[in-house]
DNA sequence: GGTCAGTTGGAAGCGTAGCA
DNA sequence: TGCTACGCTTCCAACTGACC
């Protein structure tokens, strides 16, 4: 206990010295017995609880999610996300550390910075909204990019890499830490800082290196714990919060893909009704266009109360969120505003749609094209039948969000100079709606082959890829 | 090792909007 | 009206993984 003399009152500084150790073990039980969750991930059919304001430190994604749509108990459904990596993203928040294997290391990270998860990824650019979400920390892009070396002589390089920043960049990065950590924390940050070494065992992004080595397991930890360097050559121990002073190479714009999130809010009660708006679609316009009206999407929206849906349905669609600020609308590849986008596809909704039929317009016809897949008439008649191709384009563009096209390929299919170019493979585009379309054109064009189909689908995706990389570049 | 399928870079042709 | 820029469509080719 410490005293200091100030205004002649003798004030005492009490300090719990166990304090942040007790936070987190209390934090990590709170959420283990899910005592006081009021938020729930879904993600690949599973449910996991969280609490609010855990997510929001650790992220100004979800603090500004949280801000915006005040409900009281939302699940976000998030799309294209691996459980396992929403599931160590929450024990990194929590705990402040995660065992993540090599192999998954990539699309670990790509996730925790679509998220802007502190710690993960430079939040100083998320910061910068719509500014390139895209260069996770310096020091998990040195693991990234860095040479496959067991030797010591990385390890200098690497030392030396770190020993080359400058000192008022390790001015900043305390300062910076300071406003988190007490200054004794920030002190011993600095000194370690000082002293930190990437370690030599870091691994590459390389195909051939994955192929040949065992992956040794990256420990990454986050300001909550004093950054250490770990003897343990199947551990690496790093300090993801200084991202200045080292030279970088940043990601590619197609190295994004951003997270597919759906928030909607749990059963509440007539009181929470009224007092918030509480449906709310983020990041993916995956329920605002036409292809919500397939099962899968229906689906996602079971747990939803089908009264509230209708109520908000109109404000919650000018509430949506676009990372990108604006879409495509599939013709000419000028960003479309996301209200105007939205507008041009709101009424696909399906509860939309029962909103607008109570109010006596006429019922939208929906014409199945398989798999489970439905398409509303207009749209298909929007679509081109000048031949194959013009049909799967249309198609393509009324069943796939621009995004979609960008950011998947057909079938996901691994493609090995994706590793060597240090981009991602592409997730696969919705199967059942793929197959929904390649059925609906291969009756209508009995000759062509189902190959042409999928190809012409690829070049769509390659072109939305091409510009929404042009978009990103500017 | 051969074949097939998928992904992507790149090029060419065409259409459209803006401008002098 | 002609030019230019831009974007869309289409196709080819290179490369590689999966499969037999």
């Amino acid at each position: 206990m410490e005293g200091t003399e100030l205004g002649g009152d003798q004030q005492f500084c009490l300090r719990w010295n166990n304090f942040q150790a007790n936070i987190t073990s209390q934090f990590e039980a709170l959420r283990d017995d899910e005592d006081f969750v009021d938020v729930t991930l879904a993600c690949e059919g599973h449910r996991l609880e969280a609490h609010k304001v855990v997510l929001s430190a650790c992220s100004p994604y979800f603090k500004e999610l949280f801000k915006n749509n005040p409900c009281p108990h939302p699940i976000i459904f998030m799309r294209d996300c691996e459980v396992s990596h929403v599931r160590a993203l929450l024990q990194f928040m929590y705990v402040g550390q995660v065992n993540i294997a090599q192999a998954q290391l990539s699309a670990f990270l790509r996730t925790a910075d679509a998220l802007q998860i502190r710690g993960l990824t430079d939040c100083s650019q998320h910061n910068d909204k719509k500014v390139n979400r895209k260069s996770p920390p310096s020091q998990l892009r040195n693991l990234l990019s860095a040479k496959p070396s067991h030797s010591t002589s990385s390890s200098k390089a690497a030392s030396q890499n770190v020993e080359s920043t400058s000192a008022d960049d390790l001015d900043k990065s305390a300062s910076r830490r300071s406003e988190r950590n007490s200054p004794d924390v920030a002190r011993n940050n600095l000194s370690e800082e000082a002293s930190f070494q990437t370690s030599s065992q870091m691994r590459p992004n390389n195909d051939d290196y994955n192929q040949t080595c065992n992956y040794p397991t990256l420990r990454v930890k986050t300001d909550l714990e004093a950054t250490e360097i770990n003897n343990d050559e199947n551990e690496i121990l790093m300090d993801p919060g200084d991202s200045e002073g080292v030279d970088h190479k940043d990601f590619s714009a197609t190295d994004l893909l951003e997270p597919k999130m759906e928030v909607m809010e749990q059963e509440a009660s007539d009181e929470e009704r009224s007092s918030f708006q509480q449906l709310y679609y983020h990041e993916n316009n995956a329920l605002a266009n036409p292809f919500a009206t397939i099962q899968g999407n229906i689906d996602l929206m079971a747990g939803m109360n089908a009264e509230l849906r209708d109520e908000n349905a109109e404000e919650d669609n000018k509430s949506v969120v676009s990372a990108g600020g604006g879409r495509w609308d599939g013709r000419r590849s000028r960003p479309v505003p996301d209200a105007v986008w939205l507008e041009q596809h709101r009424r696909a909704l399906p509860f939309a749609l029962k909103r607008e039929n109570e109010r006596g317009a006429p019922a939208p016809r929906l014409i199945k094209l398989g798999e489970g897949v439905e398409i509303r008439e207009e749209l298909l008649r929007g679509v081109k039948w000048g031949d194959y191709r013009k049909v799967t384009r249309g198609l393509a563009a009324a069943l796939f969000s621009p995004m979609e096209l960008a950011t998947c390929s057909v079938t996901g299919q691994r493609w090995s100079r994706a590793g060597q170019e240090s981009r991602p493979t592409k997730p696969p585009l919705d199967r059942r709606r793929v197959h929904a379309l390649i059925s609906y054109v291969s009756r209508h064009f009995p000759d062509v082959e189902v190959s042409r189909i999928k190809q012409v689908l690829a070049y769509k995706c390659k072109e939305n890829c091409a510009a929404l990389r042009m978009r990103t570049a500017r």
